[in-house]
DNA sequence: GCAGAGCGGAACGATCTGTTCCACGGTATA
DNA sequence: TATACCGTGGAACAGATCGTTCCGCTCTGC
């Protein structure tokens, strides 16, 4: 087996495989209902590029999802290990949420779903990135950094939140989601705080969005 | 001039104004870019019915836009007033704040932005909020109830990411956006909190949004 | 030299939506 | 009572949009 790196046509295919999917992402992120013709426009290359890859525009979306939630699982998994591993719940928090705001994954999933059919992939790791939630929220509550009435359903309620900010260029969209999530940080960071209005949203609220609206 | 109460015809024609407005606001805030169809049907009247006041999509959705804006500078100015009259500034403000988001006048304003064009009568208003939310800030910044790096825009930008909670019907939509303006109230009311990371919107970024895209 | 993988993009058909138009009550007036 | 007409419902139309297919071309690996 040659390492040779690929050459001619061959080479250029499997280039398009990761410049199509970052085109895509980028696209389906400014606008989740966005042609498929865009994509191909902002990856430079034909429609056929696409059809060759995806058997159609729901299996694209689908793809770009998951992968949105593997990566969510993936730094949940890290925030959680460091925790055990002992590390101080807050900083941990903070540089969870921070990765999680700057990776973006929320437009990837929570804007994408409801536009294709979820397969046992997405439930399963929906799913899982639940428990992880929850793990984290209760090693917050037990360390006792944050208020008390923090439910595991506003996590998803404030990336949610922070994704509709939705301002000019990466950099500075950036810049201001941060500023927000360090607003609303303020407010978590209160551990004796009187409780919120309102009664925090419950999962099953967030899981409606899964179901295929068409 | 009699003020015998409509009847007939007449009558029905006078009620479907108000009964067609109030569709309208209820469909467009849901989705701003929903067919003219729904709003008539929301509204039980026919297509013709709309057509009759509003020569154009276009119009009506400036006229819905308007009525935010000009709510919005009402609430505005009775904070404002509130505030001469010598009343608490950080109670003022919450309910200032809180009478915005239960009237969603943002989702009326912003959202609606960029589908029509705007007339003189939508920029004058506009400038108006603007001058009453800085006079706002100012206020709450010499009482020092707030963090010191409250900017103008932020107003706007914690309403926008508010409204973005879009949740099953009003009254759980109203309270899951009582207790998130709660959580972001949190971290504003800290008069000696360290600076939010990035620097605050500009006005002009907002204003942007204003500019009709088509 | 040649078979075919990979590709660009025009063309197609389905759907959606703003707007127009016409026929039909019901009402006010004579 | 007869008549003009306002207000209305909703079918029909024209245009736009978009996912998908398909055809012809290029370049490569053999």
């Amino acid at each position: 087996m040659t390492t040779v790196p690929l050459s001619g046509r061959r080479a250029q295919a499997a280039r398009n495989d990761s410049v199509i999917l970052d085109a895509a992402r980028e696209v389906f992120i400014a606008d989740p209902s966005a042609p498929i013709a865009a994509v191909a426009h902002k990856a430079g290359v034909g429609i056929s590029a696409l059809y060759r890859r995806y058997p159609s525009k729901e299996e694209l979306l689908a793809k770009l999802c998951l992968d949105g939630l593997l990566l969510y699982v993936e730094l949940a998994e890290e925030a959680n290990a460091a925790l055990d591993a002992g590390a101080d719940p807050a900083e941990t928090f903070k540089t969870f949420m921070v990765r999680v705001v700057d990776a973006d994954t929320h437009s990837l999933t929570q804007k994408l779903a409801g536009t294709f059919e979820p397969t046992e992939e997405h439930t399963r790791n929906a799913i899982r990135a639940g428990e992880l939630n929850q793990r984290l929220v209760e090693s917050l509550h037990e360390a006792r950094v944050v208020r008390p009435d923090l439910a595991l359903a506003d996590l998803g309620q404030i990336f949610e939140m922070i994704a509709a900010i939705r301002f000019g260029d990466d950099q500075r969209r950036g810049e201001l989601r941060r500023r927000y999530l360090g607003l609303l940080m303020a407010g978590l960071f209160q551990p004796d705080a009187a409780p919120l209005p309102g009664p925090a949203p419950y999962v099953g609220e967030f899981a409606n969005r899964w179901a295929k609206t068409s």
